[in-house]
DNA sequence: CCAACTATTCAGTGTTGCCAAGTACCGGTA
DNA sequence: TACCGGTACTTGGCAACACTGAATAGTTGG
């Protein structure tokens, strides 16, 4: 989608996978090709596996190393009780967020 | 709002800016006050004036130099018609993200 | 004259996502 | 056996963006 949703990504792309482990636990290599399923089609490799690594850093999720049959272990993730408050905090966030850019939008016409 | 907001803005700033900009010709000050009111406390006045200068390095606006009753000459912006162009690229990617992010939440109950 | 408000600029910082390359493990095929 | 493609993760360097804090400057009122 260009440098546009690039920019727009930072800060909701953190949201959007912590969702993603809010349904059901994951790996990143799984998790990039959900995304590039959905439509997130040019999100690099990289990137969501360096957006684990913050979040478990961040203490967000647990993690497990489970052995494949296809290929190295995988890292799944987990989201724990701390992820889970934090993304609260984050749909409250993009609440507000497309609260204003909604009544920006309507203004505009 | 804190800093997850900080990095939700990433992107959108610029297009809530624009979208301002869309209804009528405004200046730095004006904006920030203007935002201020609508919820956004703190928006820090250096951003928005960088992200000013920023819109009209890339020829989104077109800029005028007006005297000031109350204090030193305005910079009023004007979108121009590459900024509209712009504009409507914003929302549409910004729809993209709305709406995966609306069946994100929705899948997540 | 100085304090408060109006109005803009600028240098430095941290966070984020992207890019590109590399490592490693496995199965199938020539 | 040797190689290739798919699986799976790591890493270093980069650019863009918003924040912080301080500086500059014009105007009005006490």
């Amino acid at each position: 989608m260009g440098k546009l949703a690039t920019e727009m990504l930072k800060g909701t792309l953190e949201g959007i996978v912590l969702a993603i482990l809010s349904t059901r636990p994951a790996y990143g290599y799984e998790i990039t090709a959900w995304l590039r399923d959905r439509g997130f089609a040019d999100i690099a490799e990289g990137t969501i596996y360096a957006l684990l690594i913050r979040v478990e850093r961040h203490g967000l999720v647990d993690v497990e190393k489970v052995p494949s049959e296809k290929g190295p272990p995988r890292k799944v993730y987990r989201l724990n009780a701390d992820g889970r408050e934090y993304l609260d905090e984050f749909w409250r966030t993009w609440g507000f967020l497309t609260d204003r850019l909604e009544q920006l939008r309507e203004g505009g016409r």
